[in-house]
DNA sequence: CGACTTTGACCTGCGC
DNA sequence: GCGCAGGTCAAAGTCG
């Protein structure tokens, strides 16, 4: 289970002590714990980054050209703690009340989730960047043939405070599956966006120790708007997220920390650039000892303060 | 009636 | 090779 790289997405618009302990708190995968208190010790809060630009794949530019990391092996993983609190509607318009507001996060590794059970020390698992060819042979049939190699897309994880499942992104999705999950009594939901064309997924779980934790992974990038009739609706471009500081654990090649205040939530509005064009060669991964982000200078460079980002 | 959820079967990778 | 666990399919059901 555990991937072979897990980025952090650091959430916490309030202090930094609180941020610190909450972390501590949520996160009881014990086993990794170690890096786990160093690396937030360094993690060092940053401008913005729409959350719109994140999904759509800005994030792998700004990543991949920051610290050379590959999009292709590169998951990210942020922690969104929704409180339920009669926040200003933020999010809440639209359908689903249901939607929380106001955020506080903490970062979370995936990987170390195992826990108690077998979890066996992870070999450090070997990152290849893939092609960027996408011979997705459609299975169509019931017997699934040569599958050949799974194409794993960039991830990003964000753990989300809620009382509901359904979050609202601002897509569309629709569930094809849901699966137990082992050393949680909480089941797994899958997503994919309802929207033809697109093979975005999203894995959306709760947190085996806090129930009132969501873990919603999401896999690949839209190639579209976000649906009108969802339009300016929520976490469109409710999330912002500013730099991140790669770090090496001990078990982790590398793992990323990113602030992502809401405060500043603008709509984005659909930015359904090809990412898969621009397919940067991580060149600089052998130059991964960028730990200290200079500032945010060089995301800025690549990316406007805040998602400036407009469809051609 | 279309869009979406539910749910068990099925597929596949991986460890033993 | 077998069994487990994660992931996906698709038929049937539900909702608006
Ligand atoms: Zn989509």
């Amino acid at each position: 289970m555990s991937e072979e790289f897990t980025g952090f997405y650091y959430h916490q618009p309030f202090h930094d002590d609180l941020r610190r302990s909450t972390a501590a708190a949520n996160f009881p995968y014990s086993g990794s714990t170690d890096q786990f208190s160093d690396s937030l010790q360094m993690f060092d809060p940053s401008p913005h980054l729409s959350f719109s630009e994140i999904l759509h794949g800005e994030y792998n530019n700004a990543l991949s050209d920051a610290f050379g990391l590959s999009p292709s092996t590169s998951e990210a993983f942020s922690f969104v703690k929704e409180e339920q609190v009669p926040v200003m509607e933020a999010v809440g318009g639209g359908e689903t009340p249901a939607t929380p507001n106001s955020s506080i996060s903490t970062s979370s590794t995936e990987a170390a989730a195992g826990g108690e059970d077998c979890k066996k020390s992870k070999t450090e698992m070997k990152e290849t960047l893939e092609d960027a060819e996408d011979d997705t042979s459609k299975k169509e049939g019931k017997a699934k043939k040569k599958g050949g190699k799974k194409q794993k897309q960039p991830r990003f994880a964000f753990m989300t405070k809620s009382e509901v499942d359904h979050l609202e992104d601002g897509y569309r999705w629709r569930k094809y599956g849901q699966k137990a999950v082992k050393n949680s009594p909480y089941p797994r939901s899958y997503y994919r966006c309802t929207t033809q064309k697109c093979a975005v997924k999203k894995r959306v779980e709760r947190s085996f120790q806090d129930p009132s934790t969501v873990i919603t992974t999401y896999e690949g990038q839209h190639n579209h708007h976000v649906p009108p009739t969802l339009r300016g609706n929520v976490a469109a471009g409710m999330f912002a997220s500013p730099p991140l500081i790669p770090f090496e654990g001990s078990s982790f090649p590398q793992e990323l920390f990113v602030q992502m205040p809401q405060d500043l939530y603008s709509y984005g509005g659909g930015s359904a650039s090809n990412v898969y064009d621009h397919q940067q060669p991580l060149g600089t991964l052998h130059h991964q000892q960028f730990h200290q982000f200079p500032d945010y200078g060089l995301l800025q460079d690549i990316i406007p303060p805040v998602f400036t980002r407009q469809e051609p």
